[in-house]
DNA sequence: CCCTTTCTACGAAGACGTTCGTATTTCTCC
DNA sequence: GGAGAAATACGAACGTCTTCGTAGAAAGGG
């Protein structure tokens, strides 16, 4: 009784997590990394010149990110706030785990050999990576 | 001459190229990888028990894969035969690409500095990233 | 106090993505 | 050669994304 039928078997996740920004979303979101706390006007006079939107069209937007998630408000007089509430680090990582599995067969190496093949990484930029991997197997060591 | 004048800006293009795969379109590049060649059959059965799809639905994203220029088909009877029309490894580049601009301000070394710092990398992995590394700086030298 | 400015809330419109059903074509083999 | 199986073509239905306009609330200065 009470709850309705549910034929279909399948999960039952209320609400659909949404792990991943939009186009838009993104670039909002870098917006406020670098911004740290803005409002709405911040981050519209904010966005590269080619991407400009209308006001409320940004105020859509962060609405929109705050409602999934990905940044919180405080209201300050008639003026909302608004800050990320995740790091860029951190969807940094989310970003990579899934480019690894879902396109490198969750094969690091792999996507760390199409980056050093592809790029023409300067001597600098191979070193930096070099002592980033000496360090971690030193680190392991222990 | 003939090339008409595209300063910058924003361009004409008549059919807007869609550079990158949605992600059921991914799934279907991906088993096209694996299987080289493939009917609708074919490319249907290898999916994934959790996201099969229904002989048609699995037609119409392979007729879009083509319309978009991922793959190409060519008719043998009354049934056709689709292939990738892209290399695994130039989409994970142009990906990678899009990733290292859009998330990491184009600084290759701080992508790997995260996933190096993410993921429990075995020592093993880590000797084949600091190997891909060091020929590079070998052949550089050259 | 009221007019102007600035904000939020919300809905509309159009593009695209995902899934499938129906209609049509094509092949096969009794 | 006709019936049935298997393929393709297409469009409907529904959701999400992106963009913006309009409407109404909140300040605040003369």
């Amino acid at each position: 009784m009470g709850q309705p039928e549910r034929p279909d078997a399948e999960m039952s996740d209320n609400k659909k997590k949404t792990q991943f920004l939009t186009e838009v979303e993104l670039e909002f979101m870098t917006r406020l990394w670098e911004l740290g706390q803005a409002t709405v006007r911040d981050v519209q006079d904010a966005l590269a010149p080619a991407r400009k939107l209308a006001y409320t069209s940004a105020a859509t937007i962060l609405r929109i990110l705050e409602q999934k998630g990905f940044v919180t408000s405080t209201k300050q007089g008639k003026t909302f706030i608004y800050q990320a509430a995740l790091s860029k680090d951190t969807y940094q990582s989310r970003s990579l785990k899934n480019l690894s599995e879902k396109l490198f067969d969750n094969a690091p190496a792999t996507l760390v050999a199409r980056l050093v093949d592809d790029y023409d990484l300067t001597e600098e930029t191979l070193g930096e990576i070099r002592a980033l991997i000496d360090k971690r197997l030193r680190d392991d060591k222990r």
